[in-house]
DNA sequence: CTGTTAGCGCCTTCAA
DNA sequence: TTGAAGGCGCTAACAG
């Protein structure tokens, strides 16, 4: 390994000249630049990262913090196209991805709780959230209170926290204005109460807009079950659906899983997709390649969200005091064969 | 941040000592150790990583480098499984994990190279990669030439390389014997030649000891065109498969999106699933939940092999000179209601 | 068993 | 514009 002193020898120099080139802080006389430069290339000198964490007082680490779900249902594609902008960008500024799961399932207070010490403990030079509700919220105040910059990937606009949102109002909107302009309408959209607000507010809006009829098919509960559990659920639904008095001609369903259940019910029911009746999902998971007709689907933009919110907390790393901002992130339709 | 110097304080004793009894190493008298144990405790001392790598000359870092396919089709969930058993089995004996994504598709010599620089500039403790192919292969040998120990999550043994390998010919054995006990005696095997070698082996391999008949469809090669190009191969691949002359009663198919496919396919000729025909899939992905019929598959222990990997790495960094090792790790069936 | 001494590679302060 | 000195927190040798 390569050091300062190293270059300082070659290029006969005293150490801290040579920092002050590398570091391209300080006065340095362009001629010292730039045999420095070209001595360090030479040698192919590295910046030893654990010297400069330690003289400097800073970490050059970002721990991002994950969900393992249930069935490892929360994550997997999705997440993962999250991780590689989070990695991408923060590469590009010479920081590392520190990557942690907490498992939702064990109870806060003992395992999670030891790790979320553990990462405080790492002090890292600021934290990125992957998710809403109260678990990462509650994360986010208990870092912010560590003094430890942080940003939320989150589905809404979190009031008082910084976040990247993946814009599912807009998407869902625009998933209905591109349904209409292909003549629907009367456009329904399928969910379960309390869990997929900000999509619904979207459909309503839309609908309002338009002045279209408001159609809404919706379970009270989703009590878990994991994701085979839902698809049957869509396979239920499709039947109310299809068996309406007045019936949609268009589904926007709140999921793919969800939808896919109801591409596989219509089909039962003898409803032609996308004839008879248009089916659009939500989140572009790998499935939606795979129903037939291929499922046109609202898709989560997952690696700009992470570079955004890499981008957004180098900001904050570097000033720490900007005020609170929520930044969102458009949802693209990927249009497949069932619209 | 409370230093050791904090404890040595107020323990009055040298920091010296205080090192010893926090590492464990050296002599130090129970009173002492325990009377620093409490204070630290107290005081909520956590070692700063930068000191002791900089000190020691070690790092307590592993790097993962993974790849990133055509359309993202080759890692997601059972990539994110893997990295989850490997950050485990890290974090249990205070390393990190850093991830790095390669990107299949850049030219190896430019972005990759770099890349690659890069992870050995940091000076990882060990590297772990995610793959066989000749690409990985050649990582592996650049690493070890820098005195890196590495080692290899594959499918198969690496010859002169220590690896954790997914055991695919004992996984389709495995599924062949499950058939055969279920009653079935006409067991085929669906891929493409030249890249389900193991898995075909494995196949081979049970039909010979059980006295079966070999049967395999198989084109000749598959040439991109992404997931949904594979199911299309597999619904036409059905009809070769139900017009066969000797029509066969159960089919291994060498992935999931394949059997997705057959399945589709098997349905439009008027196949009955289970019934007239078992179907087999490989990986078991998400999708697999989510075929009509449940696709039955010889699902990949990613958890389990990067936790060994991870073992098999630690090993490696403590013992460097340790010789050539393979682990295998068993897949398992997991059934649903195709077979 | 314990303490002292001497750095690891880098950055900051201050003087030249 | 450059250099010398000091120290971040920790560990490794060695001396008590």
């Amino acid at each position: 390994m390569t050091s300062l002193k190293d270059i300082a020898k070659r290029a006969k120099l005293s150490i801290n000249t040579v920092s002050r080139a590398i570091r391209g802080s300080g006065y340095v006389s362009a001629e010292s630049r730039e045999k420095v430069m070209r001595i360090a290339v030479e040698l192919g000198y590295r910046p030893n990262r654990a010297a400069r964490s330690l003289r400097s007082r800073k970490n050059f680490e970002v721990a991002v913090i994950s969900f393992l779900g249930a069935d490892n249902s929360s994550g997997d594609q999705l997440m993962m196209e999250k991780f590689v902008g989070i990695k991408r960008r923060l590469a590009a500024s010479g920081y590392e991805m520190n990557l942690h799961f907490l498992d939702i399932n064990s109870e806060f207070e003992s395992a999670n709780l030891k790790l979320l010490d553990d990462i405080a403990g790492q002090s890292p030079a600021g934290i990125i959230i992957i998710g809403d509700g109260e678990l990462c919220k509650s994360i986010y105040r208990l870092m912010e209170s560590k003094q430890t910059p942080v940003v939320l990937i989150s589905y809404d606009v979190i009031p008082e926290m910084d976040c990247v949102y993946i814009d599912r109002l807009q998407g869902v909107r625009d998933a209905v204005y591109y349904l209409a302009e292909k003549g629907r309408n009367k456009i329904a959209f399928a969910g379960f109460h309390g869990i997929c607000c900000n999509r619904i507010r979207g459909y309503r809006k839309a609908v309002k807009e338009l002045g279209l009829q408001e159609i809404i098919f919706s379970e009270n509960s989703y009590s878990g079950g994991g994701l085979g559990r839902i698809f049957d659920l869509g396979v239920a639904m499709s039947g109310d659906i299809a068996g309406a008095k007045s019936r949609p001609d268009a589904v926007i369903a709140y999921s793919d899983y969800l939808a896919a259940g109801l591409i596989a019910g219509f089909r039962e029911y003898g409803v032609r997709i996308p004839e008879a009746m248009a089916v659009i999902g939500f989140d572009n998971r790998e499935l939606a390649a795979f129903t037939s007709p291929g499922l046109t689907t609202i898709a989560q933009p997952n690696f700009k969200a992470g570079e955004l919110a890499a981008e957004m907390l180098l900001d904050k790393i570097i000033k720490p005091d900007e005020r609170v901002n929520a930044v969102g992130v458009p949802m693209n339709l990927k249009i497949r064969n069932s619209t």
